[in-house]
DNA sequence: TTGTACGCGTTATCAA
DNA sequence: TTGATAACGCGTACAA
């Protein structure tokens, strides 16, 4: 009943000197309850509840046994924003689901690109798992570097390929085409583009090509890509389509911006907003200049979060929770370096219309 | 640049080896920086880099240290389940950003009240971390008792006081009260409530005494108490107040029983729904029935989710994040015992509205 | 500034 | 069915 030499807590040892038994004998009770008589079993599971053992060490379990029974997701930006973020907890609940009866549990990891000081910056990541999804990461993030580092099955979603990693993306491409063409058979021909940030500096303005060029985020440029091609290929001229890009303050920015571009001589038709957030923001701009949303101007999304749906937003959906889902799989399977390929999908709504007729 | 005897992978004596000293100056190299000349480290660095050395093995790290920097979130039901509940994001978020700075991870940790088998029964909660935060637990939840087993500091939120453990809470009588004075002074005397599950099994349907007896959920419980305690210090007698239990299907639970309510003969002019979900599938159905919302119905919800906002819900407000934040507090603090009670509020919105004239 | 020796708590192997 | 022994990879007194 009480507690052993200095104020530890009981082990495996102290257990089997109460019951008079080996302490491997206790360790396979736990573990290996098949190897024991019943009734020896009984005796040393009342002894460790007599002691207060709780099972064993599970930091010690970890390094004999090699694995720690949990897989850790990095996340980009910290958390507040990435668990606001209904892409980021899609992906977060496609992963639980994958997990849940496994018993393997869920480590979440803030990706620090800013380290405090050289002392910490080369402290690996340091978390006990098994394997790692990365989610989203600049493809300059410390954060992959680190990861890379550690000869764990990695696998990344909706970011650059890492060598010998899974991979896990969605391609928009043909929805974003459906998209444009949609847009271009009501008229659309002035477009800008409401753009989620390229670097981590946050910057919030009109892009020029020297900017493009320094973009640090690959789903970004993966998305302004997409309508590029695809505005092209209806017959625009993509040099004519503004970019506006927001920093952090997602709604504000985007609304700043698109206040911005509907100042423009040759007003848009068409805002295109390279995530649903930026939308939002867009059209509260639109009703701030007394603009009708979709009689004066059209907007179309991306994601489809929940507020697209209740408000009517046209926008690119995402399978959110099947990357996730996907990624843990990729990472459960024998060579991790498979690709997955998901594809995104057009939702037409009400905030897209025809153009209007004085235009 | 090979690596070392049977595949295994580099570790501090492989590097100590290859640069020609102890491997107790690799260690300090990685973790006392300060204690070697600049050259060794440099060479050192090198040295573990070469060989594809990740730095300090995590789980030999936590056994050496006692420690994983690490945290636990138990989290109710199922993930998809919890990670779809904005009031348990909200916790989720508000203990991400206590940590976020503090290189602590955050391991989620799915509450299996159903082990597979006898056999995994006696595993305890199998997660290396140095404390717990308990989520809106069952009390009679396997997870509670696993986690109590084990010597590390706890915290439970909106759940039973548990012995030695920090305990934070959410009161919302003051609030509730506040919308029962509100709601009576617009005219409201017939009065229904829609509840959340009383107990695990899923019932859905009316509640007698025999029910609330048996009930697991203390947090619904606590709502409904703080209810009959308000309404009846208007002058309302509770037992004129029917209960429609949910099951697992919110909206639609929520649907089907307001239906039900509606449809007695002293139809109620306010449905107070215990969580803002269930609202929102009651205003369905009042849609259903021809009925407007508030004219014909008022409602009031818990929780004041993102959607009861849009949709001009009146509800009771709940401090979701900073219930996380507090619970991390007191996690981090020397004596975790400690309680900590934050403070609902009532927001009114167009949900709630006079008693009709002809009622 | 660097090295020696030991133990953290557990599991795997093999022998009894 | 049970036990002795040797790792797992690291951190840290203590000594040099």
């Amino acid at each position: 009943m009480e507690d052993e030499r200095r104020g530890r807590y009981a082990t495996l040892k102290d257990v089997a000197r109460l019951v008079g038994v080996s302490h491997t004998t206790v360790s396979n009770a736990f573990s290996q309850p098949d190897r024991l008589s019943v009734d020896l079993r009984t005796r040393i599971l009342t002894a460790a509840r007599e002691l207060g053992y709780a099972g064993p060490n599970p930091a010690a379990q970890s390094l004999r046994r090699g694995r720690a029974d949990a897989v850790g997701l990095v996340l980009s930006h910290d958390f507040p924003f990435a668990l606001s973020d209904p892409a980021a907890l899609g992906v977060l609940r496609g992963v639980g689901m994958a997990y849940r009866d496994q018993h393997i549990n869920l480590l979440l990891i803030a990706s620090h690109d800013k380290e405090a000081g050289v002392a910490r910056a080369i402290i690996p990541n340091h978390a006990a798992v098994d394997g790692m999804i990365l989610y989203s990461l600049a493809h300059n993030s410390g954060a992959v570097a680190r990861a890379a580092r550690r000869h764990i099955p990695i696998v990344v979603i909706d970011q650059p390929r890492l060598e010998g990693a899974g991979f896990v993306w969605v391609d928009s491409r043909a929805a974003v085409m459906r998209a444009a063409e949609r847009g271009h058979a009501l008229g659309h021909r002035r477009v800008a583009i409401l753009s989620l940030k390229l670097c981590a500096d946050s910057r919030t303005g009109l892009v020029d090509a020297g900017r493009r060029a320094a973009a640090h985020y690959p789903m970004v440029m993966e998305r302004i890509g997409a309508w590029h091609d695809a505005l092209a290929r209806v017959g625009l001229d993509i040099d004519d389509v503004p970019i506006w890009e927001c920093g952090e303050a997602l709604e504000t920015d985007a609304c700043r911006g698109a206040a911005v571009l509907l100042a423009q001589e040759r007003r848009p038709t068409l805002l295109i907003a390279l995530s649903d957030r930026l939308a939002l923001g867009a059209i509260r701009a639109a009703r701030e200049l007394g603009l009708s949303v979709p009689r004066d101007l059209s907007v179309i999304g991306f994601d489809d979060i929940p507020e697209a749906c209740q408000l009517g937003l046209a926008t690119i959906w995402q399978p959110h929770e099947a990357k996730g889902e996907e990624a843990a799989r990729l990472l459960g399977e024998e060579n991790s370096q498979r690709e997955v390929t998901l594809e995104a999908t057009f939702v037409e709504r009400e905030s897209l219309g025809e153009v209007p007729a004085q235009a």
